[in-house]
DNA sequence: CGCAATTATGGTATCATAATTGCGGTGCTATACT
């Protein structure tokens, strides 16, 4: 039955692990929670029920990329009922787009457009078929001290008088789980859980008192494709200053324009440029099926942003690596950022005690915030909230010096086993990095992608 | 915490060193300006 519809839409025989699953629990009504591997192709599920449905499907996304992504992926199959409404749009066609919202069967949007009364007002008076919340990891990850508006969704939810809702990520904690469920889904919700382990990666950590010189020496093992994380934008350009005469390489941070940040991940995903320089700002939505390896120059600042991080290698099924370099005290920058909450969190408390009149943009955000759930939650919120980091960190730490098996240790920090051990599994298990590669030709005729932009620029003016 | 940039100090060197300060991740939206 629903294969035939599969088959009508999208022009599959067969399902990918889970899809069925899901698809078959939104439509009997359950609010559902999905953790589903990366590239099993989430978006799938709400499509196909979206289809079954009768009425608008509404899919909160994180970025405008996101949405731009999946709308054009929508238009593909030929469906044209299909509209990210952000801030792209000029004032005239989001005022259309929201008068005509019923001859629309895909609508994507930010938390902050949907919370905006005008949409509210005009998606009150729309059949909603669905509500889905991709990349449901944010509502825990940046719906507290960063983009408070995730939370919020529960207010939206109400005013669109509780329509069934579907959470997708593709990694969560079972804290993760519980709140977003706690947030944004009913009591009685559906967990629909696979692993996170991805099998074909190899894990290696490697201490060093001259992360340069590893980086170096890791890297004359790979010609693949490869991303290098570090913590700080600086550090992103420090290093990319260090390989750019003898690497093919770009880098990529959120201090970037959006022009920018398009060509690079373009150039990247299209494999002119070997290598990537990036902080955490790279990544989501990426879907290059051949990243050979993964280099955190700089920790992560838990092992669920270091397990995204590395899943981004290996997509094609083919033997992948990630290595991690850690210096000692590298850890102290994440310290660094959980101050700054810290910081405004103390400014909040001094604010409800009336001991202080100016507001960050961030304490704005809070107040609305506990006008829905009062001070004291909020704050209550807040406190857990610098908790739960530093144990996260602690957990990123413990997974760097652990003695057992890197695998076992990364998959209970998601409460899984390991079962069968892969090949090519750890360095604790012997794991090795692949034989060096003859050294590359010079690289001299390829511009780099600055100067590609320049002239690019230039041609335009 | 750690590093780099800026400012202050000493005592008379268009300078060397010390002390202080600033900065460090992730994005949405709206609005005014060229």
């Amino acid at each position: 039955m629903l294969e035939e519809t599969l088959h009508k839409y999208f022009g599959y025989d067969t399902f990918r692990i889970g899809q069925k699953e899901v698809v078959e629990s939104v439509l009997q009504g359950n609010d559902t929670l999905a953790v589903l591997p990366t590239g099993t192709g989430k978006s799938l599920c709400y499509q196909l029920s979206g289809y079954l449905l009768e009425g608008l499907v509404v899919i909160v996304s994180p970025l405008i990329s996101l949405m731009e992504d999946q709308v054009s992926s929508l238009q593909k199959t030929q469906e044209k009922r299909v509209i990210a409404l952000n801030s792209l749009l000029t004032k005239e066609e989001k005022r259309f787009v929201l008068r005509k919202l019923n001859q629309y069967k895909f609508l994507f949007a930010s938390p902050e457009m949907l919370l905006q009364p005008e949409v509210l007002q005009a998606l009150e008076r729309c059949k909603i078929a669905l509500l889905v919340i991709d990349e449901a990891h944010c509502v825990s990850q940046w719906g507290i001290d960063f983009r408070p508006e995730y939370r919020q969704l529960q207010r939206v939810k109400k005013r669109l008088k509780d329509p069934v809702t579907l959470a997708l990520t593709a990694t969560a904690t079972k804290l993760v789980r519980n709140d977003i469920a706690a947030t944004l889904l009913k009591e009685n919700l559906n967990e629909i859980v696979y692993s996170v382990d991805r099998p074909n990666i190899a894990l290696f950590v490697r201490e060093t008192d001259d992360k340069f010189a590893t980086l170096e020496e890791t890297l004359k093992h790979f010609s693949g494709s490869g991303i290098i994380y570090c913590a700080t934008r600086k550090n992103v350009e420090e290093l990319y200053g260090l390989l750019k005469d003898r690497w093919n390489v770009g880098y990529y941070h959120g201090g970037l324009e959006t022009n920018q940040r398009k060509v690079l991940q373009q150039q990247f995903s299209s494999g002119q440029l070997q290598l990537l320089i990036a902080t955490n700002a790279f990544g989501m939505g990426i879907n290059k099926p051949d990243i050979r390896f993964i280099i955190h120059y700089d920790l992560s600042d838990s092992l669920e942003n270091y397990i995204q991080e590395i899943g981004r290698a290996g997509r094609d099924g083919r033997q992948s690596y990630a290595i991690l370099l850690y210096q000692q005290g590298d850890e102290y920058v994440h310290h660094f950022f959980s101050q700054i909450t810290q910081k405004e969190r103390e400014g909040l408390e001094r604010l409800f005690a009336h001991q202080q009149e100016e507001t960050t943009p961030l304490q704005e955000k809070w107040q609305n915030q506990a006008q829905v759930i009062g001070e004291e939650a909020v704050l209550q919120l807040l406190t857990q909230n610098e908790e739960m980091k530093k144990q996260r960190l602690q957990n990123m730490l413990s997974y760097i010096f652990s003695t057992g098996c890197r695998r076992e240790r990364l998959l209970a920090n998601f409460e899984e086993e390991l079962g069968v051990i892969p090949d090519q599994c750890c360095d604790l298990h012997g794991a090795q990095l692949p034989d060096p590669e003859i050294p590359r030709a010079a690289m001299a005729t390829v511009d780099h992608w600055q100067e590609i932009l320049l002239k690019l620029f230039k041609e335009n003016i």
